[in-house]
DNA sequence: AGGTCTTGGTTGTCGCTACAACCAAGACTC
DNA sequence: GAGTCTTGGTTGTAGCGACAACCAAGACCT
């Protein structure tokens, strides 16, 4: 039960997984950069931005969100600022923080580059499924993200959306 | 039917197919690295060296199985040749041709990285999910890789494993 | 045989990410 | 109220991947 090994079914399921973790991320890069030229972690960052009230959150609470590290973070909300798409400015309440805020020009950017986007998903992965299988999708990901998360780092935001 | 926009059970699945893609990769990249000092690629493409007839295979083709680009490859081949873990040679039936080839001290490596690998697939994968939900996924990612990689380039690698 | 096209690889450069070092502001202790 | 620790963030550096340029060998045509 507890063997280092997997068995043919188990690695039947692995290998299609590991094959789409290999080959979609590079799907969504290439549409995104053809035609908003951006990464797909920037659009992520912005995407939470816009989703935030007052379209501004903390640079820790946005790392935490698109799990990424913070001089991470750092480094790509200083490019999306010098594209004047974001802006930084310190939080009042603490002044080691800093804001992250959405710009009307980067609210512009999601709205023109979230459909675009949203058709890629669908072609290359919901169109595939059945409804019956988006259903088992959900109830599989959201199994394996309690492994994958179990402190419910990203889990805010993926639970925003229930089935 | 192709609307734009996904509807409230498409975007259940979605966000945490994305929130897993967005985790995963960095628990094995990890592992890999603390354990073995290898790149979640680097491990693939010894991996797949060492399946192939002969641990041998074309740059070409080894290129296909891991969906990288030649430059990439070369790079990383470069690496791993400097390493001792892979070798280089021309091909004698074409000479425009390079193969590459898992040394013994390569394939003692994949021997000894493998059992680590498989457990942490096992603990945040395949434990969290019952029998059932194996056979599901492997369904599922069985049929967005028909729209992922339509040519089959990556095919032949996970049609070895049938459920 | 000689041009042209295609295939198979390598090398060089730039952009992004991880990791470490660092700095500033709050919190906590005595 | 002066250490000390923790939290929040930025900056610097090194390594990997994408893309373009390039080179060599086979294929194809006449």
């Amino acid at each position: 039960m507890d063997s280092p090994w997997l068995d043919d079914k188990q690695q039947a399921a692995w290998v299609r997984l590991a094959a789409v973790m290999e080959l979609l991320p590079g799907v969504l890069e290439r549409q995104l950069r053809r035609d908003a030229e951006l990464t797909h972690f920037d659009y992520f960052v912005v995407a939470m931005l816009s989703e935030a009230p007052g379209r501004t959150l903390r640079m820790t609470e946005l790392a935490r969100q698109t799990n990424a590290t913070l001089p991470r973070l750092s480094h790509v909300v200083q490019r999306l600022e010098e594209r004047g798409l974001v802006e930084r400015f310190p939080c009042p309440q603490d002044k080691r923080a800093t804001n992250a805020r959405l710009t009307d020009a980067g609210w512009a950017k999601v709205e023109a580059t979230a459909p675009g986007h949203a058709a890629t998903v669908r072609t290359h992965v919901i169109d595939a499924l059945t409804p019956q299988q988006i259903a088992q999708l959900t109830e599989i990901t959201d199994a394996i993200l309690h492994r994958l998360d179990p402190n419910g780092a990203m889990s805010g935001v993926y639970n925003r959306y229930d089935p």
